[in-house]
DNA sequence: CGCCTTTGACCGGCGC
DNA sequence: GCGCCGGTCAAAGGCG
């Protein structure tokens, strides 16, 4: 399952690729993303705030072709309902064309829990950071409907350095 | 040998 | 109150 072929993370498309040498300052931390495409999921609202994608992932060159990603309401009281008594956390999604399910982000994820939602035939996998105080939590699963694409949902803000490949 | 995945069970919220 | 449904736990085995 250990899905660390370089050519199975090779995606042919219209992704930017990182060969340029000016691209070199992202080499750590920052990747340029392409977003173009919007995923409807529930109601949430979506960003397009490029900006924001660098703070959660930063994908290896190759593995990435298309993203689009979307946060979470801090505070949405539905209903008449007098309080929720559920934090909010961070939660940003991100919609990614891909061929693997396991997308590199320079951090170390262990999988906790594996389940089938209703309605989709696809599975979603539950990854927790393996740093430990890391509250990070990460959700991977395929589109519905289209099983080329890759959803993964973050949750939280990492407490340390985030390991980086090079 | 240590850390990881796997897998069914368990749990809590919510709708009926 | 009960059952569905999404999320998490934890034991046991596997792999580097």
């Amino acid at each position: 399952m250990a899905a660390n072929n370089p050519s199975a993370n090779m995606l042919d498309g219209s992704f930017r690729s990182l060969d340029s040498p000016d691209s070199d300052d992202f080499s750590n931390h920052l990747i340029n993303f392409e977003l173009s495409d919007i995923l409807e999921i529930d109601n949430w609202p979506i960003q397009q705030d490029p900006t924001l994608i660098p703070q959660y992932s930063n994908y290896a060159a190759n593995q990435v072709v298309n993203t689009s990603s979307y946060q979470e309401e801090p505070s949405n009281n539905i209903g008449s309902s007098s309080s929720k008594r559920k934090e909010v956390k961070d939660k940003v999604a991100f919609r990614t064309l891909s061929q693997i399910e396991i997308l590199d982000d320079g951090y170390k994820w262990r999988k906790y829990g594996k389940k089938m939602v209703k309605n989709s035939p696809n599975l979603r996998n539950y990854y927790r950071c393996s740093v430990e105080g890391c509250p990070v939590k990460k959700r991977v699963e395929r589109d519905k409907e289209d099983s080329r694409y890759v959803i993964t949902t973050y949750e939280g803000v990492h407490n340390h350095q985030g390991l980086s490949p090079f």
